[in-house]
DNA sequence: CCTGGACTATTTGTATACAATAAGCTGCAC
DNA sequence: GTGCAGCTTATTGTATACAAATAGTCCAGG
């Protein structure tokens, strides 16, 4: 809900309130708040209520940074560590990837699915569960979930074919190589995302 | 208990002994252990019983490499940011370290408390509140917390002098500088360990 | 002796009740 | 009108009961 937008930032979210919601007792819905504290999609204040988080300028840029630090090393244990059936695999998504964007209208849920499985698939294979558990947290969080809803085709394209060099740098087990091409590839993604939000937010005002 | 070695790997911990061995509920005892889980401190099966987690080499030096790579962000987006009270705080708490590792015999737990306020400061004035989120995972970690305690006399005196180069870099405002001294700086600290760990292991043989 | 299946025991998930604490509000004094 | 005291209400923390799922055990059969 916080993902879809229908709870703006800084909505006091009590246990009771959601628990009617979902139907279902505070207990489980306490769970999910502290998860989701920890991925600081929540915060909560000093008496330990919970509020929709709001994302300054900076935090966007401080996730892109962080993820982009994470996913290159974890592309760099990755080069070094994938098995062929895992590159194969890494093709295969590619390709679906492919096919959502070369019609007319761009079939973006199949591009973030075969997207979130083919960076899934590199996180596998780098083989960190403390890494996984890192970038896990920065991934869920609106910024990077919203990045792919403001992509033209130009950037669909060029995220298309940046995983094309990064699966030629697997398949060449180049550490370097790879961790600087996911380098490059979410900061592209980055400032798209900028583009397109100071683009929306002048247009706003 | 984890930390302190009372609970050894492998350890099944049900939320009911745990609330017996604490004398609170279950409730209180599931909120440490989700905690505990996302620290990567326990592990839970596929059926969701709770182990302590085990550590393998690998696991260790894992841990060390990412904790390098966070910290010596943080030193870089500190470099720039920091206030010149919270230089003279780091020059307070160094200070403390050199009178803890002077005498006869080092004042280990002085050293631990002083170098982790050193460490909190840095993390503080780089003003990022996911990097935060996400070095405290790394930080308390077993590897982590037992390093001090294998430090000899030299390792305590390089950790000081370093501290000392983190503060002049910070008083330049140098964020590459600031950035290559952490690395160092916690990259020495796994050699360390590592010295200390194997030493240790071959003697058990 | 090993294997499979049913039964028992353990353990976690969820619901709910009550206690403790903090926030908001009303009314009074200045 | 402003500030504060006290009360009311909202919200979270904790305890406990029960349901569901899983693991361990024991016995029968091959």
């Amino acid at each position: 809900m916080i993902l879809a937008g229908e709870l703006p930032p800084g909505t006091q979210l009590s246990e009771e309130a959601l628990a009617l919601r979902c139907e279902v007792s505070r207990t489980p819905v306490r769970d999910a708040l502290r998860r989701l504290e920890s991925d600081l999609l929540i915060r909560r204040s000093e008496s330990q209520r919970s509020f929709v988080a709001d994302w300054s300028d900076d935090d966007i840029e401080d996730a892109f940074e962080l993820r982009a630090m994470l996913e290159a090393q974890a592309a760099r244990r990755a080069a070094t560590r994938i098995a062929p059936a895992q590159v194969e695999a890494l093709r295969h998504h590619n390709r679906l990837i492919g096919a959502a964007i070369a019609g007319e209208r761009p079939d973006i849920p199949a591009f973030l699915d075969n997207n979130r499985a083919f960076h899934e698939i590199i996180l596998t294979a780098a083989g960190s569960s403390r890494l996984a558990s890192l970038l896990t947290r920065l991934i869920e969080q609106p910024v990077v979930w919203r990045t792919a809803q403001n992509y033209d085709r130009e950037n669909l394209q060029r995220s298309h074919h940046e995983h094309e060099e990064l699966i030629a740098a697997f398949a060449r087990g180049d550490a370097a190589w790879a961790a600087s091409i996911m380098t490059g590839h979410i900061r592209r993604a980055f400032h798209a995302y900028l583009d397109a939000y100071t683009a929306q937010r002048t247009a706003a005002e």
